[in-house]
DNA sequence: TGTCATT
């Protein structure tokens, strides 16, 4: 149990948070007194430090980063440092001088902004040697403050090193009011806390969520079992959140989903530049289909193919092996018209899993639901012509034909090409433009985003859909939404499938009510 | 009527 009196930390200074436009993280001395003046300002320089024989010249290159291929060999074991508190105008080789006298270095590199290439203020550094390593951390660390600097450098092992993820919490569900100081309070009694960070947007805003690091991983586990789930902050949405904090892995993994999303691509060579990263995000975007096509084994259990003479007993659908839903199109086609045959599905398939692998199937093209809805001769959309019959007999068919082309074998050795099992990876929920997205209500109670997705597929290219399932129960609130590429897609799919009958109930199938405008449909 | 937010 950390007391109050204590006025050490472990770890005085943390690397500035990439992403925090504002100084919004802080590190406690002790819980009374947090800080809250930026830095920078007001403290007297008690160990100025202006030993550093710098600028020196050196041989020529830029960057002072000394990589494998350039020579030098570093111990199995060496230590890479993370060094904090450096003044954002020294470089590479201004502080190289003031490492080298520890020993021989093989990498130094100040970090800087992804974007902007500004400086962040801090570095890391590996020496040659372990003990070069050791012997620079005891020398330095908190011993002398640099020009400029109100604190004294920070020479620690990385985070990378001491694994330092594996006592390092998030927290989520706070209420957006709480500060550094109410979390460090919540997570006090349960070890002693080296960091408290909330996050926040470029506003100040906090973001709802936190992470706290312990000195131990017993300690956080202990924070764990004693506050996830354990109360609800007012205003939040569910109870408190409290979980290791992503792995470096999964944080990259993580950003890769957003870049993703935010492009609307699935082509990792083409979102990521980079040489070294498109090999990694190819494997992972392979792997995101090698899972999206295992979620979708359910439909490949005995799926009944049902005769086009029974549209409207579509619970051949056998979704989650739960008992099957009558699905039944809207009153006015209790007999289906005698046209309707599976022969013409084909066309209309289009999985979006082709998007993510790339394989061509049977519309390379890209967009061919669209096309194939249209060039299907179905002038009108009225759910009450033989034509949208035809269109939602596609649709579930659809369902069929596009599990059929995808047998789970046939991308599960996609998956074991990476070096780890596929785990799951939560499709991204993704808004598409103004007029593609739509909200279905009455939807079965057993259908979930995939059920749904399945659904919409026949209509275009569904960049997402999701259903809401209630948090306490976790049963689907039958109402959900799905989002097209294009709004001809979803307006083919509000025609068709607005009004469509399952079981007692009929789909309301329209747009997304937009953010701003409150009007009711 | 997109819940949950990962430095």
């Amino acid at each position: 149990m950390a007391r109050s009196t204590q006025t050490e930390t472990r770890s005085q200074q943390h690397p500035p948070q990439p992403h925090h436009l504002v100084p919004t993280s802080l590190v406690f001395s002790g819980p009374g007194a947090p800080p809250t003046q930026p830095p920078l300002l007001l403290i007297p320089h008690q160990h100025q430090y202006a030993q550093i024989p710098f600028p020196k010249p050196m041989n020529g290159s830029e960057s002072i980063s000394i990589h494998p291929e350039n020579g030098t060999m570093k111990d199995q074991d060496a230590i890479k440092l993370f060094i904090g508190q450096i003044p954002r105008n020294l470089e590479e080789k201004d502080l190289k001088p003031l490492f080298e006298q520890f020993g021989k270095i093989h990498e130094l590199t100040v970090l800087k902004d992804r974007y902007t290439g500004m400086h962040k203020g801090c570095a890391f550094l590996t020496y040659c040697a372990r003990e070069s390593a050791i012997k620079a951390q005891n020398a330095l660390h908190e011993q002398k403050t640099l020009p400029g600097m109100t604190r004294p450098i920070q020479v620690k092992p990385a985070d990378s090193e001491s694994r330092g993820e594996d006592r390092k919490l998030f927290v989520g569900m706070l209420n957006k009011q709480q500060t550094e100081e109410d979390v460090y309070r919540l997570f006090e009694p349960y070890g002693v806390i080296e960091e408290c960070t909330v996050l926040r947007g470029p506003d100040g805003n906090s973001k709802g969520c936190a992470f706290v690091k312990y000195s131990t991983h017993a300690e956080a586990q202990s924070a764990i079992s004693a506050l996830h789930g354990s109360q609800t902050m007012p205003g939040a949405s569910s109870s408190l959140v409290v979980k290791f904090a992503d792995t470096d892995k999964e944080r990259t993994i993580r950003r890769m989903q957003q870049m993703v999303g935010q492009f609307g691509i699935f082509n990792p060579a083409v979102a990521l530049p980079f040489g070294t990263y498109s090999t990694y995000a190819h494997a992972l975007m392979q792997q995101q289909a090698a899972i999206m096509a295992a979620s979708h084994g359910s439909y490949l259990t005995p799926s009944v193919a049902f005769p086009a003479t029974q549209i409207h007993q579509m619970g051949a659908l056998n979704i989650n092996g739960l008992p099957p839903t009558p699905m039944t199109p809207v009153s006015g086609l209790s007999s289906p018209p005698a046209n309707i045959t599976t022969s013409a599905v084909p066309s209309i398939v289009t999985p979006i899993v082709n998007s993510f692998t790339g394989i061509p199937h049977h519309q390379p093209n890209g967009h061919p639901a669209v096309e194939a809805v249209y060039t299907n001769g179905l002038p009108t959309y009225s759910t009450h012509s033989p034509t949208a019959a035809d269109t939602l007999q596609q649709a579930f068919t659809g369902v069929q034909q596009y599990t059929a082309i995808y047998p789970a074998t046939t991308l599960t050795p996609i998956g074991q090409t990476l070096p780890q099992p596929p785990q799951v990876i939560q499709q991204q929920q993704r808004e598409g433009p103004e007029g593609c997205n739509l909200f279905i209500y009455h939807l079965p109670q057993e259908f979930g985003d995939n059920e749904l997705m399945q659904m919409f597929l026949p209509f275009g290219t569904v960049i997402s859909s999701k259903v809401f399932m209630d948090r306490a129960t976790n049963q689907s609130k039958c109402f959900g939404f799905v989002s097209f590429d294009n709004p001809a897609s979803a307006q083919a799919a509000i025609q068709a499938m607005n009004g469509f009958q399952i079981g007692m109930k009929r789909l309301k199938v329209q747009l997304k009510r937009p953010k701003d405008a409150s009007r009711p449909y």
